[in-house]
DNA sequence: TTCTTTCATTGACAGCAGAAAAGAATCACC
DNA sequence: GGTGATTCTTTTCTGCTGTCAATGAAAGAA
């Protein structure tokens, strides 16, 4: 989280305020009454919160006359101005970047993307910096400035300097990336793992607003797990947290990359589904898309790939469910484009190895659109620029 | 953590003070500059905090010039007097009750124990308040004042308003504890889950003290684990969290009482151990005791059983490590009574399972007297009469 | 002795949030 | 159409907390 360039108009000084206006941003139009309640703060307090956020222009009386009291003086509705600020979130992956153009209310105004063709930063950043001018003339056209830029890398990043320490897939080490950006750019920038900050977004403006404990699972290329405890996103005393994909299954399982076998990932991310397509029908597959496709065609062998895949995935959640207790678990990522092949096993999986009561825990999906992760950025640069307490 | 009866003179009534309390309590003796640095309070407020604390004499100075600067004025060192509080623990088992009178800083004083022949609430609170009011007694004789009461239960234990909801090992079903004890003997009640409970205790004043995130691992009839995460005790949305005895290690191991096959309880605890050694021996064997001079004798099929049930430790903590990502992990538990035949087992199964960075994290033992149970049941009620926060 | 350094305290001050009360806007009822 | 009840919102006042800046205190160094 480190702010390049100081932000002239931070919409929440004091404590008071940001606990105000986190509200407001998370639980849409509230009257101040209702404000005082969740917050617990009293309603003198949030009327002089309110007050200074309304003059700069980041909250506003919503006109709609929603919910009236059966009885009294009818309460007046506040809501984020979203189209007050924008902010750039991108993700870098390892053959493109991808990057939108978000309101205060983390909606996508624009999104573009580019692929590349090198990894190497001296290549990566320039594309990436002349990205960031594109959607500032964007901003332009708004008439709305831009107050932070939000980056997701995959891999082990310190949120707090803004360092990538190591991307597997970009093959990145130590790159100071917040303050290259932020000089190349101007904007306050934040730089965070690329789950963690799907994690904030699905925190602050998807399944997990209002839960103190959630875990957010993504099944794809490979198996992630972001976690809130306590309100707060896990970033683990490494900078490692929510790594799943290596939970042990199955001893006698397929060997992983990472050493040993039966990992989740060995068994449920796209190479593990492909190769084990492949041995089950001896084609050539190498997409997800074809694999998903013969085992909608009904072939009994690439189903059964699938529901191993499912139950793997379920197992895993078991164990984060037994471990943290969380009060939900949201099931994303591109493959869940292939959930109704998952979806049996991981029930029966999860059911099975939850223990007690923590088999109370919700477990849902949510798909999630391409442009999905780098609005995960665009969240961490929200709460970045609202000064949100993330200690 | 309800208090039944107001207490009087509360230590720290401002979160300042009681940041600066928990400090000192914690880091032994600071001098004020010190708790500054640490607190990152200015000088002035800690005057401000330390002196209404010395007036009420919990914290004292410290007449042992031990740490001067090299230069400039000497430093005056604050500490806790240890005996101006007392606490009692009590941790309740099946069969039997287990209590200490614990002071300000957690040291035991007195212990005392009974054995208890029938674990229904009715026969077990009359013995329970009946060992209260002796060490009640034992405190007069110190002439200080007993501040609090805390009950270390094994199970699902809401401690927020101190009911039993289940315990399978007393079969107790929503008892309100707390309210029934409270009553009975006059003091502040606070009711939790025993191993969160030894949890507190090590945050506070063992080996966890100044760390944010940190697992405590038990070995013995059960396996349980307690967690630190943003330095602070992990319940669960449902009261159930930590739960590791329950991750399957192998499908393809012994039936566990939970209905899965492989979990860690079903290779590692006392009952699965024992099982182990008596098919490995065809000898009765009933108790850890004999199961571990057969180890040490040197058979090696109950040397193997061990080796199992170390892989099958090392393997949780892995999955915990790579989940969480703590600082570190305590191994603690009367199972510790055989680490030597577990330590193999359990470094190699977590080397090999940890992924990472992760990987760094500080694995280590402490031994586990067995009042220690009830001394952790003493830190909730410090605790409670801090009134640090634990929400 | 005088300066430097560090620790500790003091008093003034600013800011925040709560309490209480007043004002505002509506409905219900007579 | 008044009047009272009810609820939302704001205002004023007040107390508390923690920071700031200045001061005092206690050593070693020059």
């Amino acid at each position: 989280m480190r702010s390049t360039t100081p932000h002239e108009a931070v919409p929440a000084t004091t404590p008071a305020a940001s606990l105000v206006f986190t509200t407001v941003l998370s639980h849409g139009p509230l009257t101040r009454a209702e404000i005082a309640r969740r917050t617990r703060l009293s309603p003198a307090a949030v009327t002089k919160a309110v007050r200074p956020l309304m003059e700069v222009g980041y909250l506003v009386e919503d006109v709609d006359e929603g919910a009236r009291p059966a009885l009294g003086r009818p309460a007046n509705l506040v809501r984020v101005d979203a189209g007050r600020a924008l902010f750039i979130g991108i993700k870098v992956t390892g053959d493109e970047i991808i990057a939108v153009l978000a309101d205060l209310c983390c909606h996508i105004r624009v999104a573009r993307h580019v692929r590349l063709t090198d990894r190497e930063p001296a290549a990566v950043l320039p594309a990436l910096t002349a990205l960031v001018r594109e959607l500032l003339l964007e901003a332009d056209g708004f008439g709305v400035r831009v107050r932070g830029l939000g980056l997701a890398v995959s891999g082990d990043v310190d949120r707090t300097d803004g360092v990538v320490r190591y991307s597997p897939f970009l093959e990145w080490r130590d790159i100071p990336l917040a303050e290259i950006v932020g000089t190349a750019t101007g904007l306050p920038v934040t730089v965070d793992n690329d789950v963690r900050a799907l994690t904030v977004a699905e925190q602050w403006f998807g399944a997990g607003v209002g839960l103190s404990d959630f875990a957010l699972v993504t099944v794809g290329a490979g198996i992630g797990c972001g976690l809130v405890v306590h309100g707060r996103v896990v970033s683990g005393a490494h900078g490692v947290a929510g790594e799943i994909g290596h939970l042990s299954i199955d001893p006698l399982g397929p060997p992983c990359h990472c050493g040993n076998n039966g990992c989740v990932e060995a068994i449920a991310a796209d190479p593990a589904i492909l190769r084990g397509v492949r041995e089950a029908t001896g084609r050539p597959v190498t997409t997800a898309a074809e694999a998903l496709e013969l085992a909608h065609g009904g072939d009994p062998g690439v189903r059964e790939v699938y529901a191993r895949a499912g139950e793997a995935i379920g197992r895993a959640i078991g164990s984060v469910v037994n471990v943290l207790g969380p009060e939900r678990v949201i099931i994303s990522g591109e493959g869940l484009a292939a959930y109704d092949l998952f979806a049996e096993g991981i029930r029966d999986a999860f059911a099975a190895s939850a223990f007690g009561t923590a088999a109370q825990c919700d477990v849902m999906t949510r798909p999630l659109p391409f442009e999905e992760w780098a609005r995960g950025a665009a969240a961490t640069a929200i709460q970045s620029f609202i000064g949100s307490d993330t200690r």
